[in-house]
DNA sequence: AACCAGTGCAACCGCGTAGGC
DNA sequence: AGCCTACGCGGTTGCACTGGT
């Protein structure tokens, strides 16, 4: 029983009426960040308490976990953490705090809200439930395709602009393994990743998407039709573009990182932050939208 | 300038569970 | 064993902001 429960009415009702809500003022984050500095997380009703905070034990630890802490990491979501949102999500679904472990800084309110104001929004908008099988096929054979090319463009880009000069990228994992992502061979230098390796990755030898030079237009209408038995589902139905972004996440993930705090592409960030802000995200581009839903018009069509 | 609808995000709520007594 | 407390998670709400009319 939390704070809300009957036994918290019985212990004091006065307390209940003093007690603070809404958003936090300056103050109130000053007293509980000072706080916690000194005397450390934990027995969030007798932290509020002693750092003089009229608030809920339970309001202070959200405070702090989503807003607080050092480590949260604001700002907009980058490419590289959509794909992982999308391929996570699709393991796990709304396990929202699992999510989070694999996207270091961002917290499960941030994931649970950039999913349901983003995602959420372009499968109502394409008419279709979020959960359906139409829904899930859309994402992993036409948005996170989407994703990686994306991603590997604006490496590359960089790249052809900067020269030579940035081939690469740090990756640290919970473990301090020590990794490098070569932007030229898309690709990990190094002995272990855990949740990927060099054959997991997306490679010019394993993906036709992630290179694919042809426009993603021509590509997905020019593909084999699906067959109509089945419904939109299995890689038959783009055969070229298929990618099985199973190989992205390795299936034990859970049990070698299990409180990882991989810091997957850290600094990838940096890489192609100049130029993602203008990239596909999902939710932003009217291109990719409109793209998305001529496709699942086109699949109407021929499906039925 | 005023209004309104849509959007994004911080915060709250309800519930389940683990652990202590 | 049963009760109580604290915590964590997923769902929901409220509100500030923004863009369109």
């Amino acid at each position: 029983m939390d704070e809300k429960g009957r036994s918290f009415k019985n212990n004091n009702m006065e307390d209940e009426m003093d007690l603070k809500r809404g958003p936090w003022t300056a103050e109130e984050d000053f007293k509980l960040t000072n706080y916690i500095a000194t005397h450390g997380e934990g027995r969030w009703n007798s932290l509020s308490r002693c750092a003089g905070l009229q608030r809920t034990g339970k309001s202070c630890r959200l405070r702090w976990l989503n807003y607080l802490r050092p480590d949260v990491r604001r700002g907009n979501i980058t490419l590289e953490e959509q794909l992982l949102i999308l391929e996570l999500h699709s393991r796990w679904g709304n396990r929202w705090s699992k999510i989070a472990q694999y996207l270091p800084g961002r917290t499960d309110n941030e994931i649970k809200n950039y999913w349901r104001t983003r995602v959420q929004k372009h499968a109502k908008q394409l008419k279709c439930d979020v959960n359906s099988q139409q829904f899930k096929d859309t994402m992993k054979y036409m948005w996170m395709p989407r994703l990686v090319e994306r991603i590997q463009s604006a490496a590359a880009s960089l790249t052809s602009t900067t020269g030579s000069a940035t081939t690469s990228s740090c990756i640290t994992t919970s473990n301090n393994e020590f990794m490098t992502y070569d932007y030229n061979n898309n690709n990990f230098i190094g002995e272990r990743l855990g949740v990927m390796n060099n054959n997991d990755y997306i490679t010019p030898e394993n993906s036709s998407v992630a290179v694919s030079p042809v426009s993603d237009l021509t590509d997905y209408y020019n593909a084999p039709k699906p067959n109509p038995d089945q419904n939109l589902v299995g890689p038959q139905m783009l055969p070229d573009n298929y990618f099985d972004y199973s190989g992205l996440l390795d299936e034990d993930l859970t049990a070698t990182h299990e409180q990882s705090n991989l810091d997957w592409f850290e600094n990838i960030d940096e890489v192609v932050s100049s130029s993602s802000e203008s990239l596909w995200n999902i939710g932003e581009s009217d291109e990719d939208f409109w793209f998305c839903q001529q496709q699942q018009q086109f699949n109407n069509n021929n499906d039925f």
